[in-house]
DNA sequence: AATGAATGAGCGTTCATTCAT
DNA sequence: GATGAATGAACGCTCATTCAT
């Protein structure tokens, strides 16, 4: 059929991909969206295909099945969250730098891209294999906590920071910014910035070095012998 | 058996509601288990029925349809916590030790009722309202911030803890303890204790009034003398 | 269990009809009341047995199934309707009275029976043997349908009706009544009395022989001398 | 076809109309001749769907629920109807032709649509709303009751008919046809056209003016001055 | 005599997927 | 490339019936 207006029989590569490429994306856009509204379980192909103004056949046509679509959802949003906050990271001087503009600038991303996040969550939490485990689940961290890890690692290194769990920390850190993000979800006028900043703070006290004591006129009040 | 202690003849009401009760804790238990393996989305009538070993119709006997079903769930593992915990946390003697407790103990029960917390947070993030809004949510854990909250301030009141934004701290810590059963969920290596200490570790010093300076040059602003 | 307090071992058989004759009536009249409020597809034994304050069992106790208490039902009020009006038609003087009578005192039968009316009609028109056919309908009406006939052809006998299908005319004299009733069960401020006088009316010029007219120029072409 | 003539290569608006005009068509036609067979309650999709040589799932597809599909029935029903009946009113030259006209024209129809008329009779009997307040019932009638009071008093002002209660003539004509097609339909050998004619007969001398007594020797015996 | 418990078939509906056009 | 039509399995739920007590 598609050969017929193409009578090398090839067709041209880029073209095909433009177009295929623009109708995906926007598949994708309204699959977020949609299960951002009606949470995963709801966001059938019907609903995501009428948002996006196509028939349900369409996305059958461009995915591989619903499966695909949804990871092609996820794949979308880490992606888009990457190039948000990676960057701001980079240019940041010390660990505790880096750490307090991690959870202020996700926090940022939060405000302008509700949806993504909502998305996000909802595929993690529920979306299933055929075998019945979770496609992805927390072990979908695993990047993020390594990440997160050699950050900690390093401020340990520095001696900025105290010897902590490194894991522990990250595994913690990451729960505390998907918290705010669902508060904020549930209560629309939580102050946002402000609990990021309490987060920061948080962070910062239990990664820093204790203030040493400075006599011995002043023994440390606990753990002490 | 009791009847036969009962010349009328009648059924007595302890007896119909014992093998009543016995069922629906039978169901309920099937319920938490399917939930917490397949999901809540696949969490079917059938496959709860199945797991009880009792056709699907015992259920709508027994509960007016799925959705009770599903709030006895959540029920019985509230109560099922609350009796674990709560007495361990009205011995501790101070807001830092309540603090503890509270992490570890909680860890503890973890590792005793996987199947029941698993089961609670699909319930949590799945169980929707024919509205299409979630049933519970985080807005559930309001009683729970609200009683973090209470501890808090009981603790900056004495001058245990610094100050910080309470509701922020109560959604943090909550969030903490919930990621540490996830992470351990899905690596059932993992050390649940060892981790428990460092959150509690972690809460504690991002809760704790910071060292004083000791120079008269620079006077402490908070809880001294 | 009975049979402990009669040493003879034999039921007293009086008793037990008795005591199963008034089950059974309990069981029949809210039956009635169920179908005529609900509808016969809506009236389940639960619902049947909800209403006579028994359990569900109790109905198939005392009745072979379903099928046999929806058939005394309709015994019950069939024997109902014939001790109301019977007794009334035997003391009237003339075919034509009868006429008037039977339709006149029906009406007032519905006036304080209308849930025995509305039940059967339900019965009628709803229920079915196994094999799909109406187990009643239309044909349930044919000893109703005889005396009717009777009527007019005893009416034609005596030359007070003049000639035409006596068939016919019971079949539309009872479906006249029986529209009546469901008129006035959908608009209860309908004058019922007023509405039987003037279906009264209808029938009795529908049958009576007409007014021969008086000139020879005219000369009858019907029932004439 | 027609999309021969459609050089855009787009489907028009038409042919997709045309076909699922077609299959809501069929599966209205089977509904109607299911109902017809084995009645409402036991008209269920799986029936209807089985008889129309699709799977369940179509009628879904093509209607928004079983409601829906009812709904249509009925509708269809009441054109076909309409469209047979009322041209041959048109042409009555006085209301007594009419009204004969009428009986005569209807009983025509049930001959030749018996189905058409059985699955009507069940769907006003049967179909509830949600509240459990017949859909139908005899209140649909209430158009065709005021067009036939309109015959009437049409009737009584040219001095066809007498005078009578509108109403309850237009519910009594209603019933006594009705009743002429559940008796054909209960004994199929019933002479349709005659028992048309004699219901024909029966209104006709209901309604008409009686003749006027030609002397005082032959006093009026009702109504009279 | 009466009960509550349990069953299993059938209901209307939803949905991912397939397919001819 | 894209569509609407169709499928078949699974869902939650209702109900007449059976049965041990």
């Amino acid at each position: 059929m598609r050969s017929k207006n193409n009578p090398s029989g090839q067709k041209d590569r880029s073209d095909r991909s433009f177009i295929e490429k623009a109708r995906r994306a926007q598949i994708i856009d309204a699959a977020i969206h949609t299960i951002a509204e009606v949470g995963f379980a709801k966001a059938s192909l019907a609903r995501i295909a009428a948002r996006a103004g196509v028939s349900k056949g369409v996305i059958s046509y461009h995915f591989a099945g619903k499966d695909e679509l949804v990871e092609q959802v996820v794949m979308q949003v880490y992606t888009d969250i990457a190039d948000s906050v990676l960057p701001r990271l980079l240019e940041q001087p010390s660990a505790t730098a880096v750490l307090r503009t991690h959870i202020l600038t996700v926090a940022e991303y939060m405000r302008d891209h509700r949806a993504h996040l909502a998305a996000l969550g909802e595929v993690f939490t529920n979306f299933r294999t055929a075998d019945g485990t979770l496609r992805y689940g927390i072990t979908a961290n695993e990047e993020l906590y390594a990440s997160l890890e050699n950050l900690y690692r390093e401020g340990q290194r520095t001696g900025e920071f105290r010897s902590f769990d490194p894991r522990v920390m990250a595994i913690t850190q990451q729960a505390a910014v998907d918290s705010m993000f669902a508060y904020w979800t549930a209560h629309p006028d939580h102050d946002l910035r402000a609990h990021a900043r309490e987060l920061a703070d948080l962070f910062e006290r239990a990664v820093r070095v204790p203030t040493p004591p400075l006599t011995s006129a002043d023994p440390p009040t606990k753990g002490a012998p």
